[in-house]
DNA sequence: ATGCCTCAGCTCCTGAGA
């Protein structure tokens, strides 16, 4: 079985890519951020034309989120429970015997900021929730794009970067939290080549330049790790014409 | 401090992303 992730920034422009690439790469559950288009502009059948089952929690302009699946997925949950939120961020399913929570964090802009305290709060309400989820669900999944890198490795210029937004210690201790929960980086399971990231600035050229972040991350379970044979970002689609600004991050579980 | 790039929208500029 394998699950991926991938910051499309805006399904409309990126759907192509994305059937593309599941065309190629048929993983069994595909999680999508920033569809940045609404409800009912989601483009369902064309995932129905190529054996997808498709969850969506869309939202004009900003954010949304989507969880493709070739078999049913059941217990759908939008957002976090109790946290009132405008922005559409989460989506939860159970797929295939596996709880899939697929989420696009906020940005957090600069510390400091409005926005980075959303940013914390949403932190905070997440961690519980998924607390909650992993009493009730062993075999778990929270991908997506987190903007929040776990440290320097996975940062181009972590000294010129050191406590800009996606590197503070204030957004790394929200993701050390989460792992304390019992969650484990997958990537980091296995070797890796060097300047490993899922995202690079559009501007100068930061792709060819390796120039990025790795923000986008799989952890999962006890329970999954048990089962993973494999974890990878695959750079090819930043390649593309008109990329999404992120790669997709795919994971093997036996 | 800002551009550098990309996308959406009350679209020819602005806000947001990261």
């Amino acid at each position: 079985m394998q699950l991926a992730t991938w910051n499309v920034n805006s399904l409309n422009v990126r759907l192509p890519q994305v059937l593309d690439w599941l065309a190629t790469h048929p993983v069994d559950v595909l999680a999508l951020q920033e569809l940045k288009l609404a409800d009912d502009k989601f483009p369902a059948q064309a995932f129905t034309d190529i054996g997808y089952q498709a969850q969506w929690f869309g939202q004009k302009t900003y954010n949304g989120v989507a969880l493709l699946s070739k078999a049913p997925a059941t217990d759908v949950m939008k957002n976090i429970p109790g946290f009132d939120d405008e922005q559409s961020r989460v989506l939860c399913a159970t797929i295939a015997g596996v709880r899939v929570i697929g989420a696009y964090f906020p940005n957090g802009q600069e510390p400091g900021s409005d926005k980075f305290a959303y940013k914390m709060r949403w932190l905070d309400a997440l961690r519980e929730w998924v607390r909650a989820e992993l009493a009730q669900h062993p075999q778990l999944v929270l991908m997506g794009d987190y903007n929040i890198t776990f440290d320097d490795l996975d940062v181009w210029d972590p000294q010129g970067l050191r406590e800009t937004i996606h590197c503070t210690t204030e957004e790394r201790n929200h993701l050390q939290a989460l792992i304390a929960l019992g969650l484990t980086d997958a990537v980091r399971l296995f070797p890796q080549p060097e300047k490993n990231y899922s995202w690079w600035d559009y501007r100068e050229f930061a792709f060819r330049r390796k120039r990025g972040l790795r923000i986008d991350h799989i952890l999962i379970s006890e329970a999954l790790k048990a089962r993973a044979t494999a974890c990878a970002v695959d750079v090819a689609p930043r390649k593309n014409e008109r990329p999404s600004d992120h790669a997709p991050v795919v994971l093997s579980i036996a």
